[in-house]
DNA sequence: ATACAAATGTTAACCTGGTTAACATATTGT
DNA sequence: ACAATATGTTAACCAGGTTAACATTTGTAT
């Protein structure tokens, strides 16, 4: 949301990179789960404008939203960022009004992390908007495939790495 | 492959993160494809070794070496970056000696991009650690399943936009 | 009670992988 | 011949992360 931001184009893996079928990467589950990804967010900032909130900026005032009082660290930690990084989000999210920050009674080492009036509005809005962006997202698919992909969606997400690949020249 | 480089955590969206219910981006497509993709890429250089190459320039790799001769303003347009971002991942892989820049016959501006032979091997080498790791990602699912998988993504790539959102607080 | 250990937030310096703008050079079109 | 265009390069920048060091505060063990 108005940050000037420029357009993200997110990474090596445009959408209109035709891949060969002689390309390793080519059919490649790896390969397709990016190019969807890239494509979910061009999808995104077209459709809320090139200077809109950034989706994890959006999920974390999600989780501050679900979760009134929460921690930066533990915020941090749901977000998979260091206590480092969250300082600049929130910093963020309050250079907009968005989110207050209060110190916690009885433990002054923490910040605790609440929704403004206007953060509550703005979260409200972005969930209506995302239900659209969703609605986009998903216009190739049946409601059935929906629920299908993101079901296998968290399948793979759910695969674990056993063996480790053994370099030809080691170091 | 060798760089030297810190593990890459990409982005905002851990894996561990356990989306509560109510949240909303909890059972959202777009979140589902975006937690796969971080977790993709864990996978990978979980497997490959948190040194390896990484999945961008792989591809560019591959593309070299399946249009020998590739421009880099054309590799760069299948890539989906600039003009300017390809010099850099042309730079990194000639100080690996993985791919030369030839000037072109005929058309001095042109840098025409081969491998080299230990890029070749690398390449190949890379193809068979691709096959492994696809195996791994796709650890979870039926080979029906993958496949399913994989056209369920093609379809959402080609989803459009056709709306835009309104503002709310226009500007 | 004191001393050490651990947790929290912050800042500073850095890294990666992109971007745009400006430029030199080379080529093409009229 | 001259203007427009294409190509590669560099410089400066940016977003969004990281780690390391630090102050403050709290918890724990003796």
């Amino acid at each position: 949301m108005r940050s000037g931001k420029k357009t993200p184009k997110d990474g090596l893996y445009s959408n209109d990179m035709k891949m060969d079928p002689q390309d390793m990467v080519a059919k490649s589950l790896g390969y397709a789960i990016k190019r969807a990804q890239v494509h979910s967010y061009e999808l995104f900032f077209e459709f809320l404008g090139d200077s809109a909130i950034s989706p994890a900026r959006m999920t974390a005032l999600s989780l501050i939203g679900t979760h009134p009082g929460i921690s930066q660290s533990t915020l941090a930690k749901k977000l998979g960022i260091s206590r480092a990084g969250i300082v600049k989000v929130v910093d963020w999210l309050e250079s907009f009004n968005l989110v207050e920050r209060r110190t916690k009674q009885g433990d002054r080492r923490s910040n605790l992390l609440y929704l403004t009036d206007s953060g509550q509005d703005e979260l409200s809005w972005l969930a209506e908007q995302s239900k659209e962006y969703e609605k986009i997202l998903a216009s190739k698919l049946t409601d059935e495939e929906r629920d299908l992909l993101i079901s296998l969606l968290e399948k793979v997400t759910q695969s674990r790495c056993d063996k480790q690949a053994t370099r030809k020249t080691p170091q």
